[in-house]
RNA sequence: GGUCCCGUAGCUCAGCUGGAUAGAGCGCACGCCUCCGAAGCGUGAGGUCACAGGUUCGAAUCCUGUCGGGACCGCCA
């Protein structure tokens, strides 16, 4: 149970014990912390609901709170607010107990679920750029925050591998080299093992293709034509279109690797291509499926709607599928290879129709209830313009290129400061680049998932304030002050005895650590868990300026604040692990 | 045209199941290294919460409208 969770059910009992709806007893960090430390506003909502007044209320639901022991001061203020204060041994007792666990107070899930968690969704063919960024850091902050809770979670990076593209790939890669045997309809294999392309062909022939079939129509067409073949299987195509995939791969899982992103399954939407047929019988059976205009839709709209919500392609006129066919026998897919509870797609918020038209043919289909599948939308990254990040040359920005750019921005910044100095360059070089990529991940994770940011590089790269280095750098301080601390002798930490006022703001930061972690959790928002790790690194900052730690002359004191820093270390690099930002062991 | 999201400090953004003096970071001004790492800490200035109505004892928060910005709207994925 977390801090507020107990509070609230403690004044909550208070609030049922005078007559009162338990619920008002809901108790949250004050908003004044120059007169408590919590508060409860519940007595205003229930006088308001029992006609009383809300004072009188307050004062008997005071009453009953006043004999705690682990309440120092229970007071009413203004209207009605419920002003709670914690004995300091309160506080040292909780965070001991809290500190004797592996989860240092981390929420855990009462009721985990088996949860399938895709936030790939990269291309083959197509380098990953930042449009790919917010997907990778965000559902790999979501997978390991659930799995901290208890859930079990499967991530698939979901290759789009099966559309379009490929085709234009075909016909582009035949314009150049016809003779190739993969496009000899009369052989069937077997093919070549070495792939006929190699990564930058792939890289060079995918926009040639793209720019050519937006040019010129004759060129889509057959494009779209050699895309239906391939989708049937012809053979020539099925085995260029593999060399295609593992060439592409290799590269893609390379740099999710750099961003410290990894993925359980590497499917992708030709793994559900061949369940198509089957699924597809399955809906005519149960009449979900009809024609339009040649198209084979299924209708997704009810009554109650407030927007149209349009049908859903299965099939296009020319036979081929779309994305939303491939989703659906995803599902099918998922449901026989791994039965999750519940499937979370992060995806880009603009598909949020897309989502809905899925799920709302699943639930409808039987194959999946549509409050089981969920759709974590996420905004995008913009430039300083406003609109999607481009380059200066307006192009889309390769991951790659990105992750080269922070990581030289925090090698400079590092000579600047004359940190990193008389380590060796293979340190150095690791430690810039985590700390770049930290610099970038916490950026993107501490705006709210569902709104748009604007990419500011050198705003991200100044290390200062609210960044991934400034948690870094507390990190790397904690670790530094135990080192000198053990050094020299100063003794083993001991029990938490607060006496300096940085010590109490510090405790209750460590002790928020539960309820950031839930609302983190239960609503899909990794940036919450942000806020506590700033505020943890913020409050043992001034703890670290404040108070000495390993040169304090009190035994008790110093055993105390030993244990403090420590604490702070461990729940900072646990949280650091969460948001899948990794640390330097020094910089 | 329809649906949805957004307009809060000079800048980038939190806060929005209504509640006390609207917060943070950056930037700006001033201060703090004979003391455990100054990528740090402290103090201060800075806001008609787009605008207009409404509901309420109480609105940045809920409702309606206006203006401004953005996203999406069956044969791309």
């Amino acid at each position: 149970m977390t801090i507020l969770e107990e509070l609230s059910r403690r004044v909550g009992d208070a609030f049922a014990e005078v007559g009162l709806e338990s619920k008002f007893g809901r108790v949250k960090p004050a908003d004044r912390p120059d007169l408590a430390q919590f508060q409860c506003n519940g007595a205003l909502a229930a006088a308001k609901a029992a006609k009383q007044n809300p004072r009188a209320l307050a004062e008997k639901v005071c009453d009953r709170l006043r004999n705690e022991t682990a309440f120092k001061e229970v007071t009413i203020a203004g209207p009605g607010f419920i002003n709670i204060t914690l004995a300091d041994d309160d506080l040292a007792g909780r965070l001991g107990a809290i500190l004797e666990g592996d989860s240092l107070g981390g929420w855990q899930k009462p009721e985990p679920e088996k949860i399938l968690l895709d936030y790939g969704g990269p291309n083959v063919a197509k380098p990953l750029h930042v449009g790919h960024l917010r997907a990778a850091i965000i559902g790999e902050s979501l997978k390991r925050i659930f799995r901290f809770a208890g859930d079990a979670v499967v991530g698939d990076v979901h290759l789009g591998d099966w559309g379009l593209p490929m085709g234009q790939l075909i016909t582009e890669l035949k314009r150049e080299q016809g003779d190739l045997v993969y496009f000899d309809a009369a052989v069937e294999g077997p093919y070549p093992v070495q792939p006929p392309v190699s990564l930058a062909d792939l890289e060079r022939l995918y926009p040639q293709a793209s720019a050519a079939c937006k040019a010129d129509r004759t060129r889509a067409d057959e494009a779209r034509q050699a895309t239906a073949e391939l989708q049937k299987g012809r053979p020539g195509y099925l085995a260029l279109w593999k060399h295609f995939v593992a060439v592409s791969r290799a590269a893609i899982e390379q740099e999710y690797e750099d961003l410290g992103v990894t993925f359980d399954l590497w499917k992708g939407e030709a793994d559900a291509a061949p369940l198509i047929p089957e699924m597809a019988a399955d809906f005519a059976g149960i009449g979900l499926i009809e024609d339009s205009d040649g198209a084979q839709v299924i209708r997704v709209e009810s009554e109650g709607d407030n927007k149209k919500i349009p049908p859903l392609m299965l099939f296009k006129s020319d036979g081929g599928v779309t994305y939303g066919t491939t989703d659906l026998a995803t599902i099918v897919d998922r449901v026989r290879s791994d039965n999750p509870d519940r499937i979370i797609y992060v995806v880009d918020q603009r598909q949020a129709l897309h989502f809905e038209q899925v799920f709302r043919a699943a639930d409808l289909a039987g194959l999946f209830a549509a409050d089981r599948l969920e759709h974590i939308g996420f905004g995008t990254m913009n430039g300083k313009d406003g609109k999607p990040f481009k380059t200066r040359e307006g192009g889309v920005l390769r991951l790659r290129d990105m992750i080269d750019m922070v990581t030289e921005r925090a090698l400079a910044r590092l000579a600047e400061n004359g940190l990193a100095e008389g380590y060796d360059a293979a340190e150095t070089a690791d430690i810039a680049r985590k700390v770049g990529v930290a610099a970038l991940k916490f950026a993107d994770l501490s705006n709210p998932r569902t709104s748009d940011y604007i990419f500011d590089l050198d705003r991200f790269m100044a290390f200062e304030g609210k960044t991934g280095p400034y948690l870094l750098y507390a990190r790397v301080r904690v670790r530094s002050v135990l080192a000198k601390a053990e050094a020299a002798g100063a003794g083993a930490p001991g029990a938490i005895a607060i006496t300096a006022p940085e010590e109490r703001a510090l405790a209750l930061v460590l002790l928020g650590f539960g309820d950031a972690l839930r609302d983190a959790h239960e609503k899909r928002l990794p940036h919450l868990l942000c806020d506590h790790a700033f505020s943890l690194a913020q409050a043992f900052s001034k703890f670290y300026a404040g108070c000495r730690i390993a040169d304090e002359a009190d035994d008790t004191i110093r055993a105390s604040r030993l244990a403090l820093a420590a604490a702070s270390g461990r729940q900072l690099e646990l949280i650091l692990d969460l948001l899948g930002i990794q640390a330097p062991a020094r910089m």
